[in-house]
DNA sequence: TATCCAAGGTAAGTT
DNA sequence: AACTTACCTTGGATA
């Protein structure tokens, strides 16, 4: 297989673009930088450092596995794949969101405005929605740069293998794949606790019983409800599907930064439990694009160590 | 060098 | 329905 090669200009992307803060805030963790300094280094868009992945096949996208990278210039996103891959990229990365309009929408606040000119250009993502559900399943009680390496662990052990240029490219493991590993082989590389969660939760998709997708399309408070049923998956860890993947930007996962956030500069918002919160804190930061608010939060307080 | 502790929480058991 | 507790593993902090 041969990569083919080509650029978006970044003037066909409505509003600012930071792919590093994109790809390196905690939202995603199916990305890998070519260099191995994955979470090292804090450049100007990611300096020149190329990032890659494999996309599964994407309802009315692809319909196969496409290896790509991509890196970002001056004046353009350069990209390598073996297919044509800027709708998918439009997609994954969110490109045609409006990024000023979003800025706009949100309530007028000195911490969220510090956050937004921290990582001006960062997008939300939209990773495929199964190894979304598996990478937040491990995200549990985890720091960012090992619930990376465990999603790239899953890749190299379990998923096909793709070469193009001389060089391997692993695809995170479909549903088949990962319920055929058992709790054992899954502690193996050391996911723990979460091990018979990622195993149970993958069974569930492979045999049909339910699939993050399905919740798409219900209301925002049902579509979090219905991805409680997967083992390992709580309010949280499900908001973080429905804003990571499934375009729910209302969703704001409510985890310890934000939790601390919220005690310290928005108490007013701090109720009795998860939902009602979770309606404050989202009212709070303008409801329909919330969650681009709450991420921008997360990575500039967990970058300033603000605890 | 040894020990302690918290890390993008959830499930199961009690009250 | 609200509140506790156990859970794997590891890198960084503290002694």
């Amino acid at each position: 297989m041969t990569l083919e090669s080509g650029a978006i200009p970044l003037s066909e992307i409505p509003g600012p673009f930071d792919l590093q803060a994109t790809l390196e805030s905690g939202q995603s963790y199916l990305w890998d930088r070519a260099d191995g300094r994955m979470y090292e280094s804090m450049d100007v868009h990611g300096g020149d450092a190329w990032y890659q992945t494999v996309v599964p096949p994407i309802d009315g996208v692809t319909d196969e596995d496409v290896v790509v990278r991509v890196r970002q210039r001056d004046d353009s996103v350069e990209w390598e794949a073996s297919t044509d891959p800027v709708p998918l990229l439009r997609h994954l990365l969110r490109l045609d969101d409006d990024l000023d309009a979003i800025y706009a929408a949100t309530p007028d606040d000195d911490l969220v405005r510090a956050a937004y000119d921290a990582y001006r250009g960062m997008r939300l993502v939209r990773d495929p929605p199964f190894a979304c559900l598996v990478s937040f399943i491990c995200s549990a009680q985890m720091r960012v740069a090992r619930i990376h390496r465990m999603q790239m662990a899953l890749a190299r052990e379990f998923g096909t293998r793709h070469e193009a240029d001389g060089e391997q490219f692993d695809a995170f493991p479909t549903p088949a794949q990962l319920a055929a590993q058992s709790e054992e082989d899954l502690r193996e590389l050391k996911l723990g606790y979460r091990a018979p969660y990622v195993q149970r939760t993958a069974a569930m998709v492979a045999e049909g019983e339910a699939h993050p997708s399905e919740a798409v399309g219900r209301d925002y408070e049902d579509a979090r409800e219905y991805l409680t049923q997967f083992v390992g998956v709580g309010d949280k860890v499900a908001d973080c599907v429905l804003l990571f993947s499934l375009g729910y930007l209302e969703a704001v996962p409510l985890d310890t930064w934000i939790q601390s956030a919220i005690a310290d500069y928005f108490p007013e918002c701090d109720r009795s439990n998860y939902t009602e919160t979770s309606r404050a804190i989202r009212e709070r930061l303008g409801g329909e694009y919330a969650g681009y608010a709450q991420t921008y939060l997360f990575y500039y307080l967990r970058a300033r160590g603000d605890d």
